[in-house]
DNA sequence: AGCGTTGCCAAATTTACTTCA
DNA sequence: AATGAAGTAAATTTGGCAACG
């Protein structure tokens, strides 16, 4: 009925999902808000200093069992073996190393500032490379001769506890920060900084579809609410023609709705009576958004 | 004020790798 | 044992925004 698509990639319902979140209380599956208005408040109004850009989703609330993420790839990949690709494409021999890949454009001019940002990355990460590949988990030694292909790091287990714990502490890092835990974890800046990316997305990920579980509750509760209102609006309908005369009810028999103040007929609430003027047991506009946790 | 640079981020995408049927 | 599909996570690309000189 009300137009509410059961698909998470309709753009109709991350429509309605960020909008119907805004009065979402505390109570609800969904401890945080939405991530689509954090995104505009983040776009809208970045903050300069990093502390504060903790606001994104706060990792204890939104996350709050970490072990059940969807990075789950220390339990699925227990071996952390480092293998040697099964097809190694062309365009992926010329250096082992994603970092000092540069793409295709990346060397035809210093206009975009992202090709150039790499380049400045890739200098300066370079020099901490050569400090922490001693002991690095990264198998990439093998590119003097420029014939493998790169290969994809796996953090170790310890690794990614120690990521994981500190993105509990906060979501976003600090040039400081960043240069800490690369250095604690034998990684590159570059490293700790993509995986605190993706890790923001795949929180961001997981929290949406919370949201979409949520909203397809809601959906659920106003339809079954929708359908008990049109079935009482046919029994009043029938009793109406029934009953065409209009009788007057005194004044001791009508009692007052509670919840939308409306009078009613009858001592109790007349909700077991058949009366033309019984109350519906529950409220006759029910707001799952304004009292979700009811609803759900 | 306008401009270029720099740095960070989100979002989308690619890619390497693992698991499983 | 081999294989391909599916899933996952690391890495890349693109574009936007803000700060700074």
């Amino acid at each position: 009925m009300m137009g509410l698509h059961q698909d998470p990639t309709d753009s109709g319902l991350q429509l309605i999902l960020g909008l119907a979140l805004t009065s979402t209380p505390e109570d609800i599956i969904t401890p945080s808000p939405p991530s689509i208005l954090h995104h505009h408040h983040l776009t809208t109004h970045r903050p300069n200093s990093y502390s504060s850009k903790s606001s994104f989703i706060s990792p204890t609330n939104s996350d709050p069992e970490p072990s059940l993420t969807l990075a789950l790839s220390r339990e699925t990949y227990p071996h952390q073996v480092v293998k040697l690709p099964r097809n190694i494409p062309h365009n992926k021999l010329s250096s082992e190393d994603p970092l000092e890949q540069t793409s295709p454009h990346s060397a035809i001019s210093s206009f975009s500032t992202g090709r150039v940002k790499r380049e400045r990355d890739l200098s300066c990460e370079e020099v901490d490379a050569t400090e922490t590949e001693r002991v690095s988990s990264r198998a990439s030694d093998e590119e003097e001769d420029g014939t493998t292909a790169r290969k994809k790091l796996r953090l170790t287990k310890e690794q990614s506890a120690l990521l994981e714990e500190s993105f509990k502490q906060h979501s976003t890092l600090n040039p400081k920060q960043k240069q800490a835990l690369a250095k604690q974890l034998s990684l590159r800046p570059r490293q700790v900084e993509v995986w605190f990316q993706n890790r923001r997305a795949r929180t961001k990920l997981k929290q949406t579809e919370v949201d979409c579980e949520f909203l397809k509750k809601c959906c659920e509760t106003l339809t079954d609410e929708n359908r008990r209102l049109q079935k009482e609006l046919q029994e009043l309908k029938a009793l109406k023609l029934a009953q065409p005369l209009y009788m007057p009810m005194s004044a001791a028999t009508l009692t007052m709705c509670p919840s939308c103040e409306r009078l009613g007929g009858g001592v109790g609430g007349g909700a077991s009576t058949k009366s033309p003027f019984s109350m519906a047991p529950k409220p006759h506009f029910f707001n799952p958004f304004a009292n979700p946790s009811a609803a759900c």
